[in-house]
DNA sequence: AATGAATGAGGATTCATTCAT
DNA sequence: GATGAATGAATCCTCATTCAT
């Protein structure tokens, strides 16, 4: 077990503590000093670590996607069939630490981000890339050749069910997200058995 | 014809010139001073006729809002079975005065100003609902008891079509977007024929 | 008379106030604001007109180099013969609006600015063309061939005793120094007729 | 040969280090952090050793002039007449150790910071007078009186060729300046036989 | 109606300096 | 002796907003 040195429990601290402003915030515009309050610590060691403000922003991003990434392995570990592959990736997306308002916030202004810094854009083409080959291979042995197509279609609506939860307004729990996905799923393969696999691993989510 | 006085021409100036700015930033970190400039008015002006940025930036959501609704109902209003109403709905969200780039920027960005600006969140969700209307009266007749929560995964996906392109990269264009819209909604219905209902309107599509 | 707007009127102040700061720090140590302050105003109504600060330290140099050159061209307007010429650059230099303790440390730190700044290089390097230029031009006639090493040495003198004058401490006054300078470059001509000259003017120093 | 403590190598690391990066940065906007580093140790150990960042500076200052000093005193000791005397300091000043773009730059900027510091003012002050004592004992065998008077010359001359060097732009090489220097004091003195002297140790120029 | 002038408030960033270990 | 950790104080700069004309 290494002993953490300071400086990776600052930086974690200070990730946390960005994604918490952009939570509350609901935007970028969070100050670098308000962060490093809520972390602990002054403004000035905050740019000592992670050099300005964009490099924190981008690593609470970072620090995101691995947590959605990691999540997805986790999940699919334990999956055993295509279809369970699939919900899998379903689970991942709207299990708990994920689908928290201040994560939703933060995804939504990544968006946002990579409009305008090269590197977000990036992490977040990386992660459709992955999102999709993840998709795509759970539904090849299901569908085929339409896999490519309805794994775009999957992610496209998982990131449709994300923006709108942003708006807090009649939106729905992630309970209710998954069920709403698995649903569309199902329609979108060509048996009516997968609802069965879907339902069985159900009780996984948490 | 009536005779527009300065001021809405104006005002129309100051809010084309905001949804391009915004299109440029990426954000909404637009200073009211490039907006006016843009305009070809001085911020004094522009603050004048709004009151402040964030009226600016409302006017121009309105704007894009009122745009999509009108689009709407224009192609709606040509058509006659319930899957022609669909498909018209489809073709309003991708054809090209609201699918372009700056549009596109500067939805992504109304859904971050609504966190934090509850008229924003009021504008948005109206609109949610009025699409989701729209599109459950043209689904109620296909699928029954069913259509409210297509129609949610429909617009669900419209979003996420949405949010997607704003990451230029990989994304497709209006065409392809509106191409696998259809295809997945055709799979949403029970039977096969309507596959050919949204191919006879295709023509229709710019 | 053209009426002076008030944005030549603010510049001419914040250029007044950044040599007064300069003398007073005597480094380029000098916040805008402070600047400002002395100049009446806001420093974002400085940055406001200058750009920058490192625009507003350009300015007060272009300022010192325009007095400097005014000086010059008023003085020797009056010379008739070469040795008058010559002496009119000495005045110049030692005479009363430039041989301040302000503007002396202002030179000071324009040669320090010139090491870093490409545009502070530039216009140290044309100020000291134009002085040999000058030079040469005067000397020419007495000295012939050896007129520009002559004036580099002049040159070289001049910038030492500027230097050397930024030491208050044991410093010697304009007059004193004109006369130091005066008595050296009588040396450098030939005939011992020049010295004459020099004294002849002598009354038009202040 | 007393061994060095540790102290001692230190701050004379940190002395180097220091002129290095005034030479580099061309102004004394040179961070403690940049000279520790520079120097091989932390900016905690720099003011362990000299108590804050002007104690710094003047022993870089203290270090420059010492190091003329002790030029000067080698070069005197072998001259043999008056003349031979005054040459050698006019070849310590241009000769290569001092006559550095990174010594220049440091010399100009230990003007400016004699603005502000006593100590430095001091120091520079004590330097002007020892030049002056040992231009003025050279001297006076050879012009009397007069002495004092071309000493002050000759030292603002030296001071004004290093001002204008720290200008790269068209700046001279230190064998010209010295060349420059030497035709000046020959023409300052009374004879013409003096010329020769300084022809006669030229070689030991380095 | 329209604008140039002006500013207060705020934010990112830098840096000399301190201190516990 | 040596350093990583930490910060307060500054400083440049931006921008929404106001106001007199």
């Amino acid at each position: 077990m290494p002993k953490l040195g300071v400086e990776p429990i600052r930086r974690q601290a200070l990730v946390k503590a960005t994604i918490t402003e952009i939570g509350a915030a609901g935007s970028l515009d969070v100050t670098v000093s308000k962060i490093a309050r809520r972390a602990g610590m002054s403004s000035a060691l905050a740019h000592h670590y992670f050099g300005g403000k964009e490099q924190i922003l981008l690593a609470a991003m970072r620090h995101i996607l691995v947590l959605f990434a990691d999540e997805v392995r986790s999940q699919i570990a334990s999956a055993r069939t295509p279809a369970e592959r699939l919900d899998a990736i379903l689970r991942a997306s709207f299990a708990s630490p994920n689908f928290t308002a201040e994560v939703i916030a933060a995804w939504l202004n990544f968006y946002v981000l990579a409009q305008a810094n090269p590197e977000a854009l990036r992490l977040l083409t990386v992660y459709r890339r992955r999102l999709q080959s993840n998709l795509t291979y759970a539904l090849r042995p299901m569908v085929g050749a339409a896999a490519a197509d309805k794994a775009e279609v999957i992610g496209a609506l998982i990131d449709g069910v994300y923006i709108r939860q942003s708006l807090r307004a009649g939106a729905m729990g992630g309970a209710d997200a998954l069920a709403m996905l698995r649903r569309t799923v199902d329609h979108m393969l060509p048996g009516a058995d997968q609802r069965k696999t879907a339902e069985m691993v159900d009780g996984a989510m948490t």
